[in-house]
DNA sequence: ATGGGCATGTAAATCGTTACATGATTCT
DNA sequence: AGAATCATGTAACGATTTACATGCCCAT
């Protein structure tokens, strides 16, 4: 449900078309929440239908046209008023901790790699936040940054002693 | 579907009713998945059709007989390769993080209730984990308690910080 | 010429939650 | 007496992913 609100905030920013929803969001808010184009463009056609955006073709040279959607009165006050309702618990699914959980008949050979595995993805996300974090410009946007880069970090911090445990070294 | 899995492991511990794994997955696993009954049962039955898990009814005094599940040959099997398996990205919807970041035309008193609330959720957290962590008596348990302990004092940190720069003390 | 980015969509299938239904027991 | 815990389930609905389908532009 918060696909619909994630698009009206989005829009209240500045207008933009799916394509470009689907890009913020997996550059900025993959710490927040993800965002699939089956998600994406249906969720649009049903704000459209319901006066909460209002889209506008856009034509361009060579390339058939674009729609840009802005977002209406009626969406702004139906975005503030999510706003104000209290958030939903978060949702989370982190599968490598549930195999780490449940892997202790797996042999100590193949918890290490899955551990190096998890390493190198999160020191690989650590440099693209902090590449990212010149891009933020609005405080809202630096406290969320803020937050993947701590979380990440904290993760780093955990995963070194986890290799210190399991006697890597 | 990795409830599927996540059955399968909590029952290659020790065999369970229905009502245990979701216990147990609200008490430790919080930080990892959640599991709702409408979920847990239809798994539970489908793995048992498929021959992963098999079932003994255990009369109870005063209470109709329960139903232990327990994990056959065939679904450690399974299990094990799974967890060769890469783990899947974790998946994640952080609702109170959307909202702050979209949150730029709510006024400044709302804001600062929002973080205020948040905070005294993650505090309570903190001392739930704080209290379980003696429960954890392998080192797999132990290493999910510590990721859940650190993530929830970055939080902690992050909101304080918040907090300074909303002006609040 | 090959791959990546721009751009929009749909359909099927699955995944998962919520709410409902039931009922005994034990703790406060 | 009333609330919480033990215990099992289903149905309806809603949410989401995946895979497919299409096609042009631009850089290497």
């Amino acid at each position: 449900m918060s696909h619909r609100y994630l698009i009206l905030g989005l829009l209240s920013e500045r207008p933009m078309t799916g394509y470009d929803v689907k890009k913020r969001v997996k550059e900025s808010l993959s710490t927040v929440m993800n965002a699939s184009y089956g998600t994406l463009y249906p969720t649009l056609h049903r704000l459209l239908e319901e006066g909460a955006v209002e889209v506008r073709q856009v034509p361009q040279k060579g390339r058939p046209a674009k729609k840009v959607y802005n977002i209406t009165r009626m969406g702004r006050q139906e975005l503030s008023e999510w706003l104000r309702q209290p958030p939903a618990a978060d949702q989370i699914r982190r599968e490598f901790l549930l195999k780490l959980y449940l892997a202790k008949d797996l042999p100590k050979q193949e918890l290490q790699a899955m551990v190096i595995n998890r390493r190198d993805e999160t020191a690989a996300q650590l440099r693209l936040l902090d590449v990212e974090r010149d891009d933020a410009h609005n405080p809202h946007q630096q406290w969320v940054m803020d937050y993947a880069l701590l979380i990440c970090r904290a993760e780093m911090d955990w995963l070194k002693q986890l290799e210190a445990q399991l006697g890597m070294g």
